[in-house]
DNA sequence: TATTGTTATACTCTATAACTATA
DNA sequence: TATAGTTATAGAGTATAACAATA
């Protein structure tokens, strides 16, 4: 029989894996890929940006900015602009129905938000959000360690 | 400014990202890649499995089975065994140091699980899993609405 | 010299479709 | 007929390394 705590961690990693099917599913609906939603994210919370901020921002190489910019180009969400004061840098930027797609994530995520929290006790809520902030406190000390 | 629901559900996408984050700092020391530790950890779950049966746990297509397979076998972390009855089917099975490589990831596991709560008192644990539970409710009746 | 982005190359994961061997 | 696994083919994501243009 498991102990508590790993029943703990097991019941975590099973809503991650339960948020990571519905993104899945949200992928096909939209005949987007995991990595191209989260650019258009990542422009949402920014603006436009230069493929290298990209880079940063997503943990991937400049290389994979260029290919999923390059799909997202095709699919009419992006343009690359030219940077006001950098030749040498492009601004990806969202084109009108790209803007509606990040809208469209953004609403999503927060009607997820809502039916996942919105019936349970503003105490129940504030202690399970301390609870994983200290879960995830600690994860970044063990990962701080590790290196 | 966030509503708390949202506050909440950032929260958990946060977690589940250093948590992959994590896997993926083991998947480089272990040279290992994400889709194959998951069918070691399922091997370690159930023992030597058809690989029919691996599709079916790991949700992916038998054809992918086939090369994830074949690439733990030039590791030399499985084998491919007759089936005692069906001659159509191999039993993927781990090697010596397979096993051994399916225990460190058992041990990996408890180990974070233990740093992660052990410190909590049973009550804060209980409740925790309680939400999390709570959620995955939630959440699943609303992925099947939407089938 | 350093930085931005691209071309070149390679590997892994993923899927569908057609095929072989066996049940 | 149905099932287990493989071959064939294709697309997406990832990485390193070498390169051009610009800062």
């Amino acid at each position: 029989m498991p102990t508590e705590s790993t029943q703990a961690l097991n019941t975590v990693l099973h809503l991650s894996a339960l948020l990571a099917t519905d993104l899945v599913r949200y992928e096909h609906e939209s005949g987007l890929t995991g990595p191209r939603i989260q650019l258009l994210w990542a422009l949402g919370q920014t603006g436009p940006s230069t493929q290298q901020t990209l880079s940063t921002a997503l943990g991937v190489t400049p290389r994979n900015i260029t290919g999923l910019v390059d799909g997202l180009v095709a699919s009419g969400h992006v343009t690359r602009e030219k940077h006001p004061t950098d030749r040498r840098a492009t601004l990806v930027t969202p084109t009108r129905p790209g803007d509606q797609t990040i809208k469209d994530l953004q609403d999503s995520h927060e009607d997820l938000a809502r039916q996942l929290f919105d019936r349970m006790s503003d105490q129940q809520v504030s202690a399970f959000v301390a609870t994983l902030s200290e879960v995830i406190a600690t994860l970044q000390e063990l990962m701080e360690e590790a290196t």
